[in-house]
RNA sequence: UCCCUGAUAGCUCAGUCGGUAGAGCAGCGGACUGUUAAUCCGCGUGUCGUUGGUUCGAGUCCAACUCGGGGAGCCA
């Protein structure tokens, strides 16, 4: 590992951990996680964040503060000088022989982190302290890492970042409720025939955030061939599921002259690409995660690095299912959105693996979806995963004004507002495809956890904006 | 939003037939030890989610509400 200069007069515990010989004279800074107190010597496990494992501190007790030291508390902060010498006891190579210990922040018989292990439920009461956990700091590590992945990914293949809009006008994206953005007072608001007047709003219009960037993705697409965002998206949706909150992040690439094929290609590099920075990357986090969050976590990801993801239309699953030897709650039929045991049968019993289900009638699809020859189907993609359901959805987009307003039309969507996203097709328009990919839903795909609320930092969910 | 389920010590939970509450862990004090989420001894800890009802008496039964968890819908 290259050593990190750090602007803060300390040795990152991840470089001390993975040295090749004694060092002489260095410090160390960061929390206790054990204190272990003897009469003739006490160790402390210090973790700095920079990986899942603590460095052992030795503390002799000619220390001028080994009194005080050796007493600290789970989650007390120290500044440690000494030597890092080979430990001669087992259980870790390493270990800092203390000279000088700083205490920088004493802890009290009510910190809540104790040494053992607590239930995810109460830890997201204390989310701002779960980081100091050894589970949260592998899950937010990962997430940091794989952050980065995504634009390398994207940076290695020629595609351009672009930051999409989070307050927009545009109202009628289909993909759920809008959080209202505004500076009316809400208990007065000024009126116009009973309705409020909007256009005494700051931007002089009704404006919401972001349930999606893919429709100012389109138009950087039509200019830069291939884009992606990543960003913050909110949905105002009162979804109450381990699977959803009000503010997530979203990657979504576009690509102009892309088929459904090609976005599907795509997705299937994207997904393989991140699960193998995460391996490489993370893999003592990854260790962590497989022995204390999902047993097997390992050989899925490793299995998924390799595998050919299965490809199946709509039509196609639709008849699987009708074959399925085993009762759905929800019966199958043509022209209904598959459910989510539906989708958990195919990808986890039939193919047990990664599965694109392709070209869904377009009742059940969004207006922008391109229409197929069939005109009964549109080409749209989701790619389902064992445990998660929906990590992906995408598709190709209409590019055919007239078949668009069509659609509009159809689906009642007034075209005026979204001229914009006409015009693409007025003027230089082409074939083009993208998707939406669920950042936290492929953070629990990759760490194993069960519940969107932690993978993310501080989760909003109805009900709950705490931190 | 709907269905199911739960809420008792700091945490995880037990609490029988309705008779005023208990275990492990954590914490604190001590002992011991090159210890490993150490070990051994000792010591606390409660608005039993809230409100109301039934009852001589409610942690326990009933109702409503609040919050958590699981599932569904919506989706990423």
């Amino acid at each position: 590992m290259t050593d990190v200069i750090t602007f803060t007069g300390r040795t990152p515990i991840k470089q001390l951990l993975a040295a090749v010989a004694p060092l002489t004279e260095l410090t160390v800074k960061g929390w206790a996680r054990t204190v272990r107190r003897g009469k003739d010597v006490a160790f402390i496990a210090l973790n700095d964040g920079s990986c899942c494992a603590t460095l052992q501190i030795v503390l002799d007790p000619k220390l001028p503060n080994y009194e005080e030291v050796s007493r600290l508390g789970t989650g007390a902060c120290v500044a440690v000088t000494g030597a890092l010498v080979a430990s001669p006891a087992a259980g870790q190579q390493w270990e800092l022989q203390a000279t000088l210990v700083a205490i920088l922040g004493t802890t009290d018989e009510d910190y809540p982190l104790q040494k053992k292990r607590h239930s995810f439920e109460f830890m997201r009461e204390i989310a701002h302290l779960r980081p100091r956990a050894n589970a949260f700091g592998a899950v937010f590590r990962i997430r940091s890492a794989l952050a980065f992945a995504v634009h390398q990914f994207f940076r290695e293949h020629g595609f351009m970042y672009v930051q999409t809009p989070i307050i927009t006008a545009s109202d009628c994206e289909g993909a759920g409720e809008m959080f209202r953005v505004t500076t009316l007072d809400a208990e007065q608001p000024p009126r116009v025939a009973g309705q409020i007047d909007y256009r005494r709003d700051f931007f002089a219009e009704r404006t919401g955030l972001t349930v999606s960037g893919q429709l100012e993705g389109e138009l950087f697409a039509t200019a830069f061939s291939d884009i992606y965002t990543f960003g913050p998206t909110f949905r105002a949706e009162n979804s109450n599921t381990s699977r959803h909150a009000a503010e997530f992040w979203m990657i979504e690439p576009e690509m102009a002259f892309a088929d459904l094929a090609a976005d599907c290609q795509l997705a299937e590099a994207f997904l393989r690409y991140l699960v193998t920075f995460a391996l490489n990357e993370c893999s003592e986090d990854l260790a962590f995660c497989n022995e204390r969050i999902e047993t097997g976590l390992l050989a899925k990801l490793e299995a998924l690095a390799q595998a050919t993801f299965e490809t199946i239309s709509y039509t196609e699953a639709v008849k699987l299912l009708e074959k399925a030897d085993r009762p759905f709650e929800f019966p199958v039929v043509w022209g209904r959105d598959l459910q989510s045991e539906h989708e958990r049968y195919l990808t986890e019993e039939v193919f047990n693996g990664p599965l694109f289900v392709t070209d869904y009638p377009q009742e059940i699809k969004a207006f922008y979806m391109r229409r197929n020859d069939d005109d009964r189907t549109v080409a749209a993609m989701d790619l389902l995963v064992p445990r998660v359901g929906e990590l992906i959805g995408g598709s190709q987009r209409e590019e055919r004004l007239d078949v668009l307003d069509e659609r509009m039309r159809t689906c009642g969507i007034d075209p005026a507002p979204l001229n914009w996203y006409r015009d693409i097709r007025r003027w230089g328009g082409c074939p083009h495809a993208g998707f939406g990919l669920g950042f936290e839903r492929l953070l629990m795909y990759v760490t194993g956890m069960e519940n969107i609320r932690d993978v993310i930092p501080f989760p909003r969910t109805p009900g709950n904006a705490r931190f």
